[in-house]
DNA sequence: CAAAATGGTTACAAAAGTATAACTATTAAA
DNA sequence: TTTAATAGTTATACTTTTGTAACCATTTTG
């Protein structure tokens, strides 16, 4: 690796330090106020949201977060009535995780409450800034599922 | 606001919650391997290596917390000698926040510590998605920082 | 079939983030 | 000049996140 890419990979960490706690403060306090579910239960839904069916250990690996917190999660969830779990045929070890009927229709409310209170704030920028925040938010996204799963 | 535009917003939002996890898992777990900061306090060592001189109220301001917080990450960052309590003899109830020497080579450090870190994942990426990652994460950031300041 | 590996849960502990009220010191305003 | 507002600190309580060890059930391996 070239002295280039070095300095680019740093300016890319230093981007995502600062990247992070604007995040928190933008997401996790509206998270907190519009809905009663903890942040890292919306983040499992929202990654179920994505994936049609996914089991326990599939869960963790993506979000990054050791099984016992993953069922944590879950049972958190199926309280709500959000998920279900269903456990698989071909291996009765595996608990496989559906969004229920209820689940996709509250992620998609909270992420309509979330943007109503962000859009407040999105109302500041143009139509040509929006795309961008748009075109650049997809990349990264796109990018960090590639070199973190 | 037409119809488009809130689709566009509802996509962002989506977006944005699905990387926020994805950081955390990324930079949260390495900083803690390799640093003995907080992330938090490693947010605002980070702000205060943008900033030459911030008051209590500005830091808070600016990553979105309440005052205590911001005393007890600054108690905790001036004990380690990385950061200085600078009266403002103007006002004298103001308190400014700069970052030592000390606290600079480290910020430095740091970055590098956890860019070691993810260049062993982001080796997987060719020059070209790297780049794609700079660009992105350069205007994500830039667009978060105008409509949440 | 016995042993090892895998998927998931339970239980506990520690670290970090979050919210809020009450307080001091200082400055600004009436 | 008394009052109100601002900047910061202290103290406390609570939630969330994070880490780990031990455990059961099931499947795979030797």
């Amino acid at each position: 690796m070239n002295e280039n890419t070095t300095k680019t990979v740093d300016k890319i960490i230093e981007n995502l330090i600062y990247i992070h706690p604007l995040l928190s403060k933008g997401l996790t306090r509206t998270i907190r106020a519009k809905t009663n579910l903890n942040p890292g239960s919306l983040y499992v839904l929202g990654l179920l949201s994505r994936y049609p069916l996914l089991s326990m250990s599939e869960i963790g690996c993506k979000l990054g977060m050791p099984k016992p917190h993953v069922t944590a999660h879950i049972d958190k969830l199926v309280v709500e009535n959000l998920v279900e779990r269903i456990s698989d045929p071909n291996d009765r070890r595996i608990v496989n995780i559906k969004l229920s009927l209820k689940g996709k229709e509250n992620f998609d409310m909270i992420i309509k409450e979330l943007s109503s209170e962000m859009r407040l704030r999105i109302n500041k920028l143009d139509e040509n800034k929006l795309v961008q925040l748009f075109d650049s938010s997809n990349k990264v996204r796109e990018i960090l599922v590639e070199i973190t799963f």
